[in-house]
DNA sequence: TAATCACTTTATAATTATTCTAAACTATAG
DNA sequence: CTATAGTTTAGAATAATTATAAAGTGATTA
């Protein structure tokens, strides 16, 4: 449970400006027990009930890329329609639900340790990001 | 090498009509030692470039979702504006350049096997693929 | 071979996610 | 308080993809 405070601290702190718009979006994303995943559309639409003043999605969309250039939120990585993030920054992969469209976390200890065996000359590994695509048993 | 008569028949076992438009791209896509990633766009580019008569883009999109149905196509999941597609089919995973953009084949044995500790109840595995993204050394 | 029909191609319109623009607004340093 | 740089906003623009519906074509049947 976070303190409004604490959110306009951090986002000072980030050189980000604590505007009213940028701390609503705060609350809706870090203000819960739970990381979890979702995509614009989604978080527009939470906002749209949850909050009384609309946000622009111009504003959203802003906020969303402001936030995770600063490293508090993940982008994933699931070629569909829409750009997925995450609240759960850590290192981490996924199960994706193709048939609910639904990301669920695996986190790092629950995949073996991934070793790769070749090498890019002159490239160095900046991640490496597992995705395992699940559908219904039978 | 494949040769046309080939490409008539593997497109008629499928269900497929070998029209003129299908066996140009066939030809593109598959007639090369290499198998290679590409866009839509990549892949308009080319046909413009090689091919005499023009393809519409609708059928570029039929054709390469077609292909992918029957599983002469892999869909790869980089979160990128684009839809990138593989001419190599069989399971293996990718390096992606985020600097230029490209994707690199990291074949199934260039990465020590894949152990999932975790299970999603009354889901199965459908596919598992690791993205490796690289960033220039230095 | 000719007729037929389902499949295919095509240009173009429509859709959708995302980014851009430029004017109005606001946090904050001085 | 004032100036200014950062922010928000509505709406336009862009770009990838999908839908539409009319014209064209491959393949089956007679």
């Amino acid at each position: 449970m976070y303190l409004k405070t604490n959110f306009i601290e951090k986002l000072r702190n980030s050189g980000l400006r604590p505007t009213k718009q940028r701390l609503k979006i705060c609350d809706v994303l870090f203000n819960t027990d739970k990381t979890f995943h979702f995509t614009i559309n989604d978080l527009s639409k939470i906002i749209r009930e949850k909050v009384s003043e609309k946000i622009s999605l111009a504003t959203i969309y802003n906020t969303i890329h402001a936030f995770e250039k600063k490293g508090y939120l993940k982008e994933i990585a699931i070629n569909s329609s829409q750009t997925y993030f995450d609240t759960n920054t850590s290192i981490h992969h996924h199960f994706f639900d193709e048939k609910e469209r639904k990301l669920i976390d695996l986190e790092n200890d629950e995949v073996e340790p991934i070793k790769i065996k070749k090498i890019i000359p002159g490239k160095k590994i900046k991640s490496v990001e597992v995705l395992v695509r699940v559908v219904s048993k039978n």
